[in-house]
DNA sequence: ATTGAAATTGTGTGGAC
DNA sequence: GTCCACACAATTTCAAT
């Protein structure tokens, strides 16, 4: 299943139509039995496997993972937080990102190459956090030249082949 | 499990600890077994599933998926695209937000109230790909006013606590 | 809610095509 | 690469607490 080589040096893996299909299915539902997997698929439980785990093993699948609704937990709003970095202070990016990762709240940190350095992807209980959110983690770091933040009315996941 | 009301008048779930460190263990693989995970928690496997079961019956968990890895399967470049529709286009803001969601590389689409419109999170293979997916999908479309493309150089998710 | 025990179902290996 | 068969392991139900 692994063929082929990218632009960085790793393996490139080729996809043939019941991988796609695995890769289709274990999306909607990851918890899935591979028997039942097998089934929907036409083939054989053992050979199910066996593509799973080398979807697994060369890093097609980076993890297998939830989903977690965070207005069921109470986190009503979400919002992403543009973030420009002091040009004194580029060198600390790195350590920025790492720190702002580990913060509760955040559920995504996108590394950015134009206007803004940083976009992070928060939830919160409600516009006073967000608020709180920016003064503590932001505003106060020196490295923290400007911030923008947009409410998000709606996140959804793109559902686009593989 | 389920005793609080939220402000959409959704149910609001309370997690105990027990709870919380199962969300935990089943980010990082949700594919691992209800016996390992029952293990590590020090309760029976009965029980495990039970919790289990409510977090995602009660709506915590919205889906066990998989992270896919971009980059393996040769779409080495990933961007941020931010859209501002036209003023006299507003009402045609839900359709974009589907037609978008369903095409290829498209990972995510966010739903913005503030300066742009929608934020675009999009996986292809090269330059040219994110040059000729905005021409054929974004400036082709009347509705949209104008776009501002980013690159990603880094994107991580959040490890913070339920 | 949590449990252990029991019946059902699934997993993963080895050998053959 | 795919399959079947088999030994082992996990899931899920249920009565009891």
């Amino acid at each position: 299943m692994l063929n082929g080589t990218n632009a960085s040096g790793g393996p490139t893996a080729q996809l043939d139509d019941l991988d796609r299909k695995l890769l289709e299915l274990l999306s909607k539902n990851s918890r899935r039995t591979n028997n039942s997997l097998a089934e929907e698929l036409g083939i054989a439980a053992s050979t199910c496997l066996a593509r799973l785990n080398a979807l697994r093993d060369s890093g097609v699948i980076s993890r297998f993972t939830i989903e977690v609704d965070p207005q069921v937990l109470g986190r009503e709003l979400e919002a992403l937080i543009f973030v420009r970095i002091r040009p004194g202070a580029r060198h600390l990016m790195a350590n920025f990102a790492t720190q702002m990762r580990d913060k509760p709240g955040v559920r995504q940190l996108f590394f950015l190459g134009g206007a803004d350095d940083f976009v992070l992807h928060v939830a919160v209980r409600n516009s006073s956090d967000v608020r709180q959110f920016v003064l503590d983690n932001l505003s106060a770091n020196p490295a923290v030249a400007t911030t923008q933040t947009s409410l998000v009315f709606e996140h959804s996941h793109g559902t686009g082949e593989f």
